[in-house]
DNA sequence: TCCACTATGCTTAGTGA
DNA sequence: ATCACTAAGCATAGTGG
């Protein structure tokens, strides 16, 4: 254990390079990110989705994740963005 | 200011029952999630997708927030989750 | 590789302006 | 009614096993 090592400094927001810490950075904050949507979720009694894309390495293609895993809830969720979608795409055409 | 009242205590995640307390907890934690999302897609090189149902009180009806503000990613990301629901589900139906 | 640890930085509940 | 502040609690980068 080196004391001297053990601070962060601040943490800046750009792609990271390195495809391990990468790696590991996504499954940890993908982690986080769900649990802060399932509170989110519970607290403020909201539907709440969250779609990510993971391509994780050169190696393995593009992975879907999604959350809740009620896949159901979520398809509910998309269809009622595209209804919205459409429904926004027609009232411009309209004018 | 009352030191003594300074803490918060280990929070329960639960439905918050005070309307104005909800509404205050809901636009900040939906600040933190979305900012995380962001966080999360630049770090990881990872197309991310919220969307929220947002029924804020008993007067105002059920609101919808989706982040990234361009439709048209979600739009993207709805339409391929659709696409790959139909594939799971065609691939159920052929067993 | 993947899980555990922990100091640091970040989020946010409670509060006051 | 927002908005700002701040300490407690939480998330997580770096590290070790």
């Amino acid at each position: 254990m080196r004391i001297l090592e053990m601070g962060r400094g601040k943490l800046i927001i750009k792609f990271i390079m390195k495809d391990k810490v990468r790696i590991l950075t996504y499954e940890k904050r993908k982690k986080g990110l769900i649990k802060k949507a399932q509170e989110f979720s519970i607290l403020c009694g909201v539907e709440t989705c969250v779609i990510l894309y993971a391509p994780k390495s050169e190696e393995t293609p593009a992975e879907l994740e999604i959350w809740p895993p009620d896949h159901a809830k979520v398809m509910h969720a998309c269809h009622r963005q595209i209804q919205r979608e459409a429904i926004v795409r027609t009232q411009k055409e309209m004018l």
